[in-house]
DNA sequence: TCACTTATTGCAACAATGTTGCGTTAAAGT
DNA sequence: ACTTTAACGCAACATTGTTGCAATAAGTGA
């Protein structure tokens, strides 16, 4: 059950822990100089998100990112409560670091944060 | 161009006044009492939310569900700013009334929001 | 270094969700 | 009743992600 290295996995991880930003299945085949098998792809970035190396954004286009935890999260792997913002423009996703407040009615017992704002980003508002 | 007043739409329309959750496709499908074609339903939901009747929330699961604009959001329709839970258990999405405070760093134009906590309910966490 | 175990991969097939095209139906206006 | 065209139903398609399974290769130990 111990977990192997690969090349198809180191690859992604770099290529993760380089972007700024989070990255779609797409985004990552499309920056990855080596050709590595869709599913491959997927399978490694659940295996990610299940070792706790990374966190799983669901955006409003219906689709999924992949970040690699920021700072703030390594200690807690469940602080991902973190907003994220993607640009309806560059279709860029990105971690917002910083605290989300709000008020949850009694007794509701969360687990998973999926925050997502969008709109366009500060490169692309100026137009 | 106007709108047409057609029995699917008012049927529709009804049942999300009715229930107090966002619905899926899927679940508008289920407490139909009438048949309606699934590309029907989807035309009728976005025509909905292109005339501000009602909001779309892409939740975790990265399924879509509608809800009626809450009496908050009456006055602006742009503000469907509300956090919404997922209960992972009943499998239910409500809108949860009340601000969401958060910061953005500077220049960036939000335009939608799309904010899903999940987790169980307080009806599920009692077990 | 070589053999062994099994995690990981690649391919195909599938599943789920949502959209588009198009001919038909029916709501609204006259 | 007639006309216009929004809305519908059906089929086909598109996108995104998962599952099954045989082949490959990473780790382990002799
Ligand atoms: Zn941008
Ligand atoms: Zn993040
Ligand atoms: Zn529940
Ligand atoms: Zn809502």
């Amino acid at each position: 059950m111990s977990r192997r290295q690969t090349k198809s996995q180191t690859a992604i991880l770099q290529l993760l822990k380089k972007e700024q930003v989070a990255l779609s299945h797409d985004g990552i085949t499309a920056k990855l100089e080596q050709e590595i098998d869709r599913v491959t792809i997927y399978r490694i970035l659940n295996r990610f998100v299940e070792d706790g190396l990374a966190h799983r954004i669901v955006a409003d286009d219906g689709r999924q990112y992949f970040a690699i935890c920021p700072e703030e999260c390594s200690h807690d792997h469940k602080a991902h409560d973190h907003l994220h913002f993607r640009c309806v423009s560059c279709d860029r996703v990105e971690c917002v670091p910083g605290e989300v407040e709000y008020s949850l009615p009694a007794g509701y017992k969360v687990d998973n944060h999926n925050i997502i704002l969008s709109g366009n980003c500060n490169d692309c508002s100026g137009k």
